[in-house]
DNA sequence: ACGGTACATCTGATGTATCAATTATGCAAT
DNA sequence: ATTGCATAATTGATACATCAGATGTACCGT
């Protein structure tokens, strides 16, 4: 699920929290149009609250990089583009096979045994969309075992962002299997503490993501050359 | 300095904008002491202001990282500690080699120059505020080469974070110069466009300044193992 | 008559003042 | 000394006011 309690602090019943869940998963499941622009007193209306709870919301949304504030103007809702979806997959290429790396060092037996579980799991059938949270899991966990709970929180931020700017490219797109091999490879490679063979399992990995992606975009046609904007719909929030 | 325009979006003059920059001066230069506790209304008064903004430029630094919302309770700024600094060097050296093998792709001429200018600053003699700013240029410039505004925001924010935490530590500490070859080396592999060879001196150069660091934090005393609070001084906001 | 600029209007973000809800604190009683 | 309650202090939310920016209109120049 996109909540699951998310960030450390933000998990009081406070009204600007049930806010920002609320459009998060709005934005994340694209009920709200990318590149979108929003006004904070229809949302007020629509959440029957006050502005400045929906104001403090924005405010985590844009620390998020979900929407970007136009001062004095409005809100937008990050826009889909083939540089967005670039800039994650090169930063997720960056830290994938660090945190990777440093899992082999820190990792203890328990962790260890979670990861061969959340392995495990890509036996049973799934569809891609429960595939793709087992994948998610899977790689925070690694993110986990690298004792840094900043590389936890951005690896998060990126699963996350790219989940909702590959929403409109992955419908299909089965490719079940063939993951389990590498990632049983990987653990084993932490397990056995060898770090560099870890890091470079990921690359690969992430490098191959990455190619069938970027590939599957272009046949989609979501990009010929490169910044492409794919959704300006300019639905309001009103309902 | 602390405020070189920063983010994209957060530079028109309102009110939220000057407390936030005002906080984040008063944190980074540890005028407002790590670990301290703040409450909004006094920092209202300070600033002659009223609370939302305060509210405002909160949330802004809490995205920052700089300070922690207790919910219901009060806002803290974030305290000085190993596992931070670990945190921030470990990210650093996911990212720092990344960019630089990026970099190496992507560098335009115009942009070898002006790291090759940077690195010249290090002829002249300089404290160490100077150098690090001139350390601080230098890889956020490469960061830029690589194409990728998250790493170039992620970098940015480490280097602050980074300078706040070290403010402690880094009285004299001198070691000017020989860092200049390192970064000349690094500037030819960009050039040549060898993308490893350019991770490998970065990584080499992360490592050395983080095994300095962390070398330098044991002697001074303010970490024995591990997990070693700075600040806790209790100055809460007043005047 | 058309295009451009200046002005007025209008929308919506930003800021202030007040209120409510919640948490922390101190005192008392067991 | 510890637990419980009552009080005080502070965040979080609401309603209202203000201000900046965008949009539309009218007027002027060509």
């Amino acid at each position: 699920m996109t909540a699951d309690v998310r960030h450390d602090v933000t998990s009081h019943g406070s009204v600007s929290e049930r806010i920002y869940l609320g459009l998060r998963q709005e934005i994340m499941h694209c009920e709200i149009a990318p590149g979108a622009t929003l006004d904070a007193a229809s949302i007020a209306r629509r959440y029957e609250v006050s502005k400045t709870p929906v104001r403090d919301a924005m405010q985590k949304l844009a620390a998020d990089g979900l929407v970007t504030i136009l001062p004095r103007s409005g809100y937008r809702v990050a826009p889909i583009t083939f540089q967005a979806v670039h800039e994650i997959l090169d930063l997720r290429a960056a830290i994938g096979p660090h945190a990777a790396r440093q899992a082999a060092r820190y990792a203890t037996p328990a962790e260890i045994a979670l990861l061969r579980q959340i392995v495990s799991e890509y036996a049973a059938p799934l569809d891609i969309g429960a595939m793709q949270q087992v994948a998610r899991r899977f790689h925070i966990a690694i993110a986990r075992c690298s004792r840094n709970k900043r590389v936890v929180a951005l690896s998060e931020n990126l699963f996350d962002e790219l989940e909702r700017l590959l929403r409109f490219a992955i419908d299909f797109t089965v490719k079940t299997g063939e993951h389990s091999d590498e990632h049983t490879a990987l653990v084993d490679a932490i397990e056995a503490g060898d770090g560099e063979r870890a890091a470079a399992i990921e690359a690969d990995h992430i490098g191959h993501s990455r190619e069938f992606l970027i590939e599957r975009l272009m046949t989609l046609g979501y990009l010929s050359q490169s910044e492409i904007q794919l959704g300006n719909a300019a639905r309001s929030g009103s309902e």
